[in-house]
Parts: structure tokens; C-alpha cells; sequence
DNA sequence: ATGCAAATGCAAGGCAGTTGCATTTGGCGA
DNA sequence: TCGCCAAATGCAACTGCCTTGCATTTGCAT
């Protein structure tokens, strides 16, 4: 048990146990640069740290989301869910619909809409999920027809 | 058959047939005035037109979600589908997770995202989708944990 | 080291949605 | 109006994603 226990603290303070199963898991999710499904999460974790179960990393993924370690979402097009570390920090990915590749911004336009909706009809955000797509630079040349995202 | 084939023009327009289900899905969806899961139709028709079978109510969505006639999305908190007709108006809606319930606002904060990602990264946006959570006036007082408190 | 609650593996189960196939139906042409 | 045929539907079985019950194992406080 070398230097995996490197989140044993971070576990801890969430009053919950520190396992290699655990540990492996963190580590995996913080490599990801973007959100998994469990099942990726799975596929990876037998390849590189032995066995386990799939129900295991469901639970494990459910338990950090409850304690707010990881975000779990729902993919857009066909509702698998998505877990990702949560840094805390607030961003969104747009995604080009020509290349398929994601990009971050740190931009996000919802703090006013908040205060609008607290004030005219008493509803308190507690969180909110954005998908853009359209063309990155390198795609907009090619005017590929865009899927089924339209709207705007 | 009275006027029920008001929506067979609508239909043939896109090259299918108009039937008793698909007049009574599409009746439906006009009057339901905000995103619906299939098995919520599904039980309305029962209750009102006869007999019609799940699958069925699967498949006239889907076929009508290809003909862009409605939307499928899926719900942020437990991943089910959801359909609403096409009305190629733009619009959001927020989602109380406490009793599920969803209400529409007219508020969009893309706009001047838009610009800006034109300007800072050449990014140009042709579609997003925006899910916002959180409580209701009537559940904030009741602190209920997120779950499925349908019709509290 | 020991004991116990928490975590895990395993297998079965649950639920949303899909599919294969036999039957029915809408709509067109005769 | 009739009959035909592809399209639509019902029915039941099935898939995939995820959950649960229970026996076993493991982390960790003492």
C-alpha cells in the first residue's frame, strides 16, 4: 500500500473507509480528462489494478457522488451515466460537431439567470448542465451538416 | 375517423401513415404542455383511447423524433427519455427535483456566450441544450433529498 | 491481535427500452 | 368499392444498464 493512500485523508474526512478499490478509483478519475461511464471506469480498473465487480464501481461511484467528490450525470443522447471528479470548479465542454472534439471554457452564463429565477418565481438552482456544440475553427470550413442539435 | 385526421396531412407530408395511435400520440402531445416519458403517454392512452401497446408508444416516438415532428431528451436526474412536440420554438425548462416538476422559462443565456467564443476560440455555436435543477417553492421548505417525490 | 461495521463479490433481480415475428390495418390501384 | 401489400401494431421475449440481497472479506479503532 504505497502512495495510494494519498486519498486515504481525503476519504476519511468524508467518513468513509479508504480501499484499494477506492483508491484505484480516484486515481483512474483523475487521470480522466472527461467524464466515464461506469462501465469504461470498469473496463480500465480490471485491466490495470486485478479484479472487481461492476456493482462495486457503481456503489463506489454512487457513494463519492453522494458525497459530492464525484458528479454524476446523464450522457445527452442516450442517458448512460457520466462520473467525473468534482474539482469543484465550474466549467462546460463545447463539442464540435464536425471533429467530435471537446473543449473547455471556463465561461459559464448562469449566475444572472439564477438571481432572475430566485426573484420572479422563488425556484432555488441547485445545479444545471449545458451542451453546446456547433464548429471549431479547423471544422467551419468544411460546413459538415450538423446532427440533430438545432435549436438557437 | 372524425377530425382526428387533422394531423394526416402532417403525416403523409413526412411519408407515414396516419393511424388511430399516431393521431391520438400526436393529439397528446399537443396538450400536454411539458416534456413527457413515454409511459406517462403510454397510460394516458390507455385511458383514454383503448388499447396500445408500450411498444408501440416507443415506436411512434422514436419515428416521430426522426422526422424532428418531437424532441427526445433525456431527463438530468434519472436519465428517462422524455418527448415534446417540435414546436421550433427555443425555450428551457427547470426541473424540481424534489417533485419532479418541470416549468418552462423563457430566459436563454447563450446570446452573448455566443459571441464570445466567436471571439476568444472561433467557435461557431449552432445548438445547445440547457437543464437546469433544483427546488420548487413549494419543496424548498421541505428540504426533501432529491428523488422521485412525483406529485408530492 | 481482535472484533465489528463497512466494503466487496457474486448472482439474481428490476426497470426502461428494443426486437422478432405473426397479425392487422391504411391507403393505393384496379 | 374491393383487394392487395407494405407499413403499423400487439405480444412476448429479450437486452442493457443498473441495483439489491446476502455471504464473505477487509479496514481500522481499540
Amino acid at each position: 500500500m504505497d502512495e495510494n493512500s494519498k486519498y486515504k485523508e481525503l476519504l476519511n474526512r468524508e467518513g468513509i473507509k479508504s480501499t484499494r478499490h477506492r483508491n484505484a478509483i480516484l486515481e483512474l478519475l483523475e487521470e480522466s480528462e472527461f467524464p466515464q461511464t461506469a462501465e469504461q471506469l470498469f473496463i480500465t480498473l480490471r485491466e490495470k489494478t486485478a479484479s472487481i465487480d461492476l456493482s462495486t464501481v457503481y456503489r463506489t461511484l454512487d457513494t463519492f457522488a453522494s458525497k459530492n467528490l464525484v458528479i454524476k450525470s446523464n450522457r445527452v443522447d442516450d442517458g448512460k451515466a457520466l462520473y467525473e471528479l468534482n474539482h469543484n470548479e465550474h466549467k462546460h465542454h463545447i463539442l464540435c460537431v464536425g471533429c467530435h472534439k471537446l473543449i473547455s471554457i471556463e465561461d459559464c452564463p448562469i449566475g444572472e439567470l439564477k438571481q432572475t429565477l430566485k426573484n420572479k418565481i422563488d425556484f432555488d438552482i441547485t445545479g444545471h448542465k449545458l451542451e453546446i456544440y456547433g464548429y471549431c475553427h479547423d471544422c467551419k470550413k468544411y460546413k459538415l451538416p450538423p446532427g440533430n442539435h438545432d435549436n438557437l
